[in-house]
DNA sequence: CAAACAGATTTTGTATCCAAAGTTAAGATC
DNA sequence: GATCTTAACTTTGGATACAAAATCTGTTTG
């Protein structure tokens, strides 16, 4: 794809992501295209994509309408997830770690001890930890040796909170938050050594534990967006 | 999609899987719209999803090429499908096990017992057993409350051998053949089992073990198919 | 003989036009 | 007043035209 249908395609989704487009809202290829000043085969082409990711639904005849997220569809797409890390963690193991995943993860948790050795929690580093999180996930999903566990992932990747790194700080309460960032850690490196020492079924059990302690973590922490997600979303829509 | 664009697509799917395009054949979206007449329009769409199933790969200026798969990729792909289904029947055995569910997996089971209560084995009804074996995944699949599970096993279906029931029937060894049949039988029933008694660590852990004996079964029988495949290849372009 | 340049061809991306399918709304009829 | 019918409109799918980008080829030059 070139520079329209990809301008096309990353404007509407972050503006779906952003909320700027509410669930169930209307959205037509001749409404996106005269919006967006292009023609409307990209725009088709982009819609097209957008539907694939289940970002937007298809109503036969009557256009497309942004999907409204549940927290049940929340707690659908972090399962998946879940299930397709740890296949990916016993797969690395069973592989072997590559080189360029040993220095990435590495990285990853080099950075995390640093940000938790601190004297004291500070929030700015809170943004560099969600990279590392993110940096240690996707080495591990995307060097594992099985290129088609990234390309499923991928499929659901852009449902909210599905992405990795998705999950906010929490910034009322940073002790609890320190707690559980302390107790992810550990696990990445429990992941860490049984990966490097080709134990399959540790890892594969160690990142199923770590993905289902971040499921229940963003179950509560979803339910209280989406309680009050009415407000917050007619807040972003009358900017 | 409509008439033409799905027509091209299921067309150049089945050749491609068929052998009819072989892997590395050059693929454009005019000649192929000249081949099926039709515009590059509904030709495109369709590209686009087959290089999306991971039938087809993009070489950007030049055109797309099939994909040439090996062995490595079929176990790859099976993996992957295994890791959905596992989680597809804890999820249905969590949630409880709707009764159209519950009709359609024992209508599965039914059938497979009469086959294997013959007097003797009819290849025909091998056929009928492939059917009763595809709905019994399907049914837990697509009705296990997760969606998304079957929205991600979709992004991989196409893959050879990934697909359910692409397994062939092996007609030189038919009693071998029985035997499979009735121990995979008996572990549906299992399955069955635990789902309804809402055991969802034992359904998990059964289907896991299920998958993981037709994934060792698929990775002989690929290597005996595609260790020959370079004539039977030939011989399928020469003609 | 190798490398580089230029022209030709292929391939793709975008715009626009047309037709078909379906939806909505208004009016007529019972 | 309710329902059916019809007409206008919306929306999408497909075809064609055009332009730009990339690749391939053939020739020329060092």
């Amino acid at each position: 794809m070139s520079s329209s249908s990809q301008r096309v395609l990353a404007v509407v989704r972050r503006q779906i992501l952003n909320g700027e487009r509410m669930p169930g809202e209307k959205i037509t290829e001749v409404g996106i295209a005269a919006e967006m000043d292009v023609s409307r085969t990209p725009t088709r082409t982009a819609l097209a994509t957008l539907a694939a990711e289940g970002l937007i639904e298809k109503r036969s005849g009557r256009g497309f309408t942004v999907r409204s997220i549940s927290s049940a569809d929340v707690e659908k797409s972090i399962a998946v997830r879940a299930a397709l890390e740890a296949l990916a963690a016993r797969t690395m193991a069973e592989n072997g770690m590559p080189k360029s995943a040993e220095d990435a993860l590495l990285q990853s948790i080099a950075y995390t001890e640093k940000v938790l050795d601190a004297d004291e929690p500070d929030p700015d580093y809170m943004d560099g930890y969600q990279e590392a999180n993110i940096l240690f996930h996707e080495t591990i999903m995307y060097q594992c040796g099985n290129d088609l566990i990234a390309h499923a992932y991928e499929r659901i990747a852009m449902l909210p909170l599905a992405a990795l790194g998705s999950l906010a700080f929490d910034r009322t309460n940073p002790r609890r938050e320190l707690q559980r960032l302390t107790v992810g850690h550990s696990q990445h490196i429990i992941i860490f050594d049984a990966i490097k020492k080709r134990d399959a079924a540790r890892a594969e059990a160690m990142m199923r534990e770590h993905s289902h302690a971040t499921l229940n973590y963003a179950d509560l922490f979803v339910k209280r967006i989406y309680e009050t997600g009415g407000a917050a979303a007619e807040t972003a829509a009358l900017k």
